[in-house]
DNA sequence: CGACACACCCACACACCAT
DNA sequence: CATGGTGTGTGGGTGTGTC
């Protein structure tokens, strides 16, 4: 509450655009004009002061007017985060020094044009951060339609931001790569995979489909068969735009306004050039992707002013043109780094997960089963005329030719292959005959081929395909594949496929198990709030995506996170809200508990701990020199300005300056009820009572403790609410209720 | 009124299961 | 086992309503 007003801008274009206009008389802008202008103009906003010889002065100035000054680089996704310096050499939102001293000096948060500082390029191109930089229309290599055929380009992967300030250089990307046995980089090996792992079953054919030409030249007879469309439905559902963007609206009032200047009337939401460099770059890092709609769909958990439809448009008619290059992936789909483990770009566009068929595919398949049928039938290799039964059959095998065989048939007087008709036979086709059909024709796989025998071939008769398909050629035509021979009845109930508007996510997540409110795993690192904080806020998506998510094993991960996802749009968004006053009454527990828990003393812990295992800690942390040091730097990290959003990147943070691993600091939050204020606790407890998780520690949830909050009798809940509190025995059934836990 | 955001469509590739 | 039934969501759109 009351925390935004002022110039919520969440993109660099609404950021000038609302300067530039709604001023008005009074001096305020239209939409700031609501709330306490005592609140700072700087509200809500986040520099990073390169500029070293300005810093100082300039740091100042930015508190005095209620901004917040970062520590590091910010990463350029988020348009509220901004450099000061009289040079970019990031590529990241840069403004003068002139600029602060401006707004400060007429209290007005002045238009960024004229203040912004433009990039200067190094080299290689980069990631154009927004357009009021890259206006100038940058290099632009390729076009996407090029892609085709393109030598691989070795670009490095955003040359921009950090290097030295720690900045979780995209951390995804060379992160969770695998919780590979030798340790990885950063020690990625950690959180969100453990968490979840839902799989994207890529079939996974090699490449080179090799483009057959499959130009429509409307032969005489095209295997067209039956059904031009069936019942050309009516959708029975209104289009009301609410969707995820609403109902993610209603979850907080952070979040609220987060939209709102997004959202300009109505419903319907601009995309920013943020958003449009983002949706590129995700596209980017998951190319084999590029053409589904779960893709856009998962994007849009971080981009909730638009729906998985719209940016999918969005993406397809506007973007696309712009992809210019993607990232190299293996035949999983997965990223592949070079030697110094940058990502790979290419203008070669991998495939995507599903083939249509080709005509080609079409006939040698029919020609395919038309040899096995003449074989199982004959007993006689098509090819030589040899026969195929030999002494050393096996008896089974010997009974299956008897069965298969034509026994009218004189041994002999076989017709040859172009003679024979395959007519009404329909199988038996063996499963190996597909799964080694597949292997030696690997563009579709077992079940594809398979299927496409089914409900194609069979439909429209292998003997006809075959004719049509050399008639065409002796015509000089091209002929076509098969098509419109699947006639599937619509099944009620179903939603449409391909159809991933804001209702019908509602609608999907309704229909699926009523747990309250849920949360994710991933979205649990973001619950991560200190008692004393008040209302959690599950943050601006654009937030997270800061913290960078963006690979593909980050989306997979994520996309397994939908259900959830879909459960808390659908509970509305009261989930996570700390009333005030379980707020007020957990400050109060740890006040008094402050005195037992708090004040060990960590010299008294000798260095390591014995507790300190490299499960749990990364290389880094041994190089402490005290547990106190150690201690210190905990509590440096977590006093830092996280904002709700910002789990992951506490997380990342912990990892790196304080080097505890992921999985560790991920699993202590969740013992924690995302409470903060207790980290420091969880280790001086775990150190001193040599217990992992310390036990009968208030705001550490045990296992135990769960089980009783869930199934405990009165008693035993007496015995929790002492340990804990009321306060936290509420939250923590909140966590419960939401599956967190 | 055109451009854009968003909803909606559907054939079918690929999958898995029961019989 | 071979086979049919059928779930799922891709791939390539088109339709509709708002800005």
């Amino acid at each position: 509450m009351s925390q935004k007003d002022d110039f919520e801008t969440p993109s660099t274009n609404d950021f000038v655009d609302a300067v530039e206009h709604p001023i008005r008389d009074d001096g305020k802008s239209d939409i700031e004009s609501h709330e306490n202008p005592q609140d700072g103009i700087f509200q809500d906003l986040a520099f990073y002061v390169a500029q070293e010889d300005v810093r100082q002065e300039v740091e100042n100035l930015i508190k005095a007017h209620g901004g917040t000054v970062l520590r590091e680089l910010p990463s350029g996704l988020s348009s509220k985060e901004f450099v000061v310096s009289s040079s970019n050499t990031a590529d990241l939102l840069t403004v003068t020094a002139e600029y602060i001293r401006a707004c400060c000096a007429s209290n007005v948060l002045l238009k960024l044009s004229g203040f912004l500082v433009a990039f200067e390029e190094p080299g290689a191109d980069t990631q154009p951060q927004n357009d009021d930089m890259t206006t100038t229309e940058a290099p632009k290599p390729l076009n996407v339609g090029t892609l085709a055929d393109g030598a691989t380009t070795n670009g490095q992967e955003q040359p921009s931001t950090s290097k030295k300030l720690h900045q979780p250089p995209n951390s995804h990307e060379h992160g969770n790569v695998k919780p590979a046995p030798g340790g990885s980089i950063t020690g990625q090996n950690d959180s969100a995979e453990n968490l979840l792992q839902i799989d994207v079953t890529t079939s996974s054919h090699q490449d080179e489909a090799g483009d057959t030409p499959q130009n429509p030249t409307t032969p005489t007879d095209p295997p067209v068969d039956k059904s031009e469309h069936a019942l050309s439905s009516t959708s029975d559902e209104q289009a009301s735009q609410v969707g995820v963007m609403n109902s993610l609206t209603q979850k907080k009032p952070a979040d609220e306004v987060a939209k709102q200047r997004y959202v300009t009337a109505h419903n319907k939401a601009n995309f920013t050039s943020e958003e449009d460099e983002f949706i590129l770059d995700v596209v980017r890092k998951n190319p084999t992707r590029r053409t589904t709609h779960t893709l856009f769909d998962e994007i849009s958990r971080f981009v909730p002013t638009h729906t998985g439809n719209s940016i999918r448009h969005r993406y397809r008619v506007y973007l696309a043109k712009r992809l210019d290059f993607v990232y190299q992936v293996d035949n999983q789909g997965k990223l592949v780094r070079d030697e110094a483990g940058n990502l790979i770009r290419t203008t070669v566009l991998p495939k995507s997960l599903k083939n249509k068929f080709v005509a080609d595919e079409d006939y040698s398949l029919a020609v395919s089963i038309k040899r096995q049928f003449y074989r199982d039938l004959y007993q006689v290799d098509p090819d030589t005329g040899k026969s195929l039964i030999t002494e050393d059959d096996g008896p089974s095998e010997a009974a299956r030719k008897a069965i298969t065989m034509d026994t009218t048939v004189k041994r002999g007087s076989e017709p040859t292959l172009s003679e024979y008709r395959v007519g009404e036979r329909r199988g038996p086709v063996p499963r190996e005959f597909f799964k080694t059909y597949a292997q030696m024709n690997p563009s579709h796989t077992e079940n594809a081929w398979r299927d496409r025998f089914r409900k194609f071939l069979l439909t429209y008769g292998i003997d006809k395909y075959i004719e049509y398909y050399d008639h065409e050629l002796a015509q000089n035509r091209v002929p076509e594949a098969m098509k419109n021979l699947t006639n599937r009845p619509k099944r009620p109930g179903v939603p449409t496929p391909g159809n991933y508007s804001g209702n019908a996510k509602k609608r999907k997540s309704s229909e699926e198990e009523q747990i309250a409110q849920g949360e994710t795993p991933q979205e649990r690192q973001i619950a991560f709030t200190s008692a004393s904080g008040g209302a959690v806020d599950p943050s601006s998506s654009l937030a997270m995506a800061d913290v960078d998510l963006l690979d593909e094993e980050t989306l997979k991960f994520i996309s397994g996170l939908r259900r959830d996802l879909s459960k808390i749009e659908s509970a509305g968004g009261t989930a996570f809200e700390y009333p005030q006053e379980i707020a007020e009454s957990i400050r109060n527990d740890f006040t008094n508990e402050e005195a037992q828990f708090d004040e060990i003393d960590p010299d008294s812990i000798p260095f390591p701990p014995p507790l300190a295992t490299n499960d749990l800690f990364m290389p880094q942390f041994f190089g402490f020199e005290s547990t106190r040091a150690f201690l210190d730097k905990i509590n440096d990290v977590i006093s830092r300005d996280y904002e709700a959003s910002q789990a992951e990147k506490l997380v990342q943070d912990l990892c790196e300056d304080a080097g505890v691993r992921k999985t560790f600091s991920t699993s202590i939050l969740t013992a924690l009820s995302g409470d903060l204020m207790v980290f420091p606790r969880y280790f001086l407890c775990m150190f001193s009572f040599k217990a992992n998780p310390p036990l009968n520690v208030p705001g550490i949830w045990t296992r135990e403790d769960d089980e009783t909050l869930r199934h405990g009798d009165g008693q035993s809940m007496k015995i929790l609410t002492d340990k804990h509190g009321t306060g936290r025995i509420e939250m923590r059934k909140r966590f419960i209720a939401s599956d967190l836990v």
